[in-house]
DNA sequence: AAAATTTAGTTGTCATGACAAATATATTCA
DNA sequence: TGAATATATTTGTCATGACAACTAAATTTT
């Protein structure tokens, strides 16, 4: 595969982030866990969260509420999650890990940090940054509707 | 939404991914076109390489078989594309696109264009190349199987 | 307080995307 | 040549992702 550079920057950047998603995938498959890509993104924004509502997921991952609801579902059927209404606002549920949730993020968080280096080898502190920047802009760029 | 700066180069990159698609989806129903970002990616490839394999397609979008071949029965189910079989390797299906399809991709990429530019407001020369050099070395990164 | 509006979450539909399996045709090897 | 392989495409399944519609509960308005 070689780039249409200058062109085409969506498409540029939207192979590499399947590419990224596949291959976090491979590594957890690889390792026996039955985990795909997009529940590793909730367990671990739960994890960090500790104890959160649907709609903090929801803002955190930037994923809209049908999906979260559905990973969130998937991820209570595994029994990962610990799902209980919340006393104050009928309509919140609120989600934590298991202690089997935590055992598989322990088990994945390793396996993720190990892609995310394979990922950057090669590139520099400065390159880094300015990816950032530039990923970070033109998510402002495009965020407002029109 | 703000960014985990350091951590979860994946769901940075797969957040903004998600926008751009959005983005250009927004743009072609703004203008009344009924067409997926994915649609229009492929419909591009397709004028790009004038007459190709669903082979070729595959090879120059990344994406993958199934995937073209249920784009590309979308794209002739709206007659936007010609599909033959090849004289000289029956496996093979040749498409190119219709008068139909040639008057869409007209329309579209002015549009697509318009959202480049939006996409890449206030970024460099500088930043633009080392985006890519960046987004090119994470794909070179990921892309052996292991 | 009652009605209107907003918010949290769910469910349905359709379009990818990954993966496995199947089919038909080509090509290679013995 | 005939068998084994490889290639091009299709079909089936399941997991998102976008979007619309719906339910239930909270908040705001009047």
């Amino acid at each position: 595969m070689s780039w249409e550079k200058g062109k085409h920057i969506g498409n540029l950047v939207e192979q590499s982030t399947r590419l990224i998603k596949l291959r976090f995938g491979n590594a957890f498959s690889d390792h026996g866990i039955d985990i795909t890509p997009e529940q590793w993104i909730v367990l671990d924004c739960i994890h960090e969260l500790e104890s959160s509502s649907q709609k903090d997921i929801v803002e955190k991952t930037y994923k809209d509420a049908p999906t979260i609801s559905r990973i969130l579902a998937k991820l209570i059927q595994k029994k990962w999650l610990i799902i209980r209404p919340d006393v104050d606002d009928k309509r919140k549920s609120i989600v934590r890990l298991s202690d089997k949730g935590k055992a598989i993020y322990n088990t994945c968080n390793p396996i993720a940090i190990t892609v995310r280096e394979r990922l950057w080898n090669g590139l520099s502190k400065d390159e880094y940054a300015t990816f950032i920047h530039v990923i970070d802009k033109i998510f402002q760029n495009l965020e407002k509707e029109s």
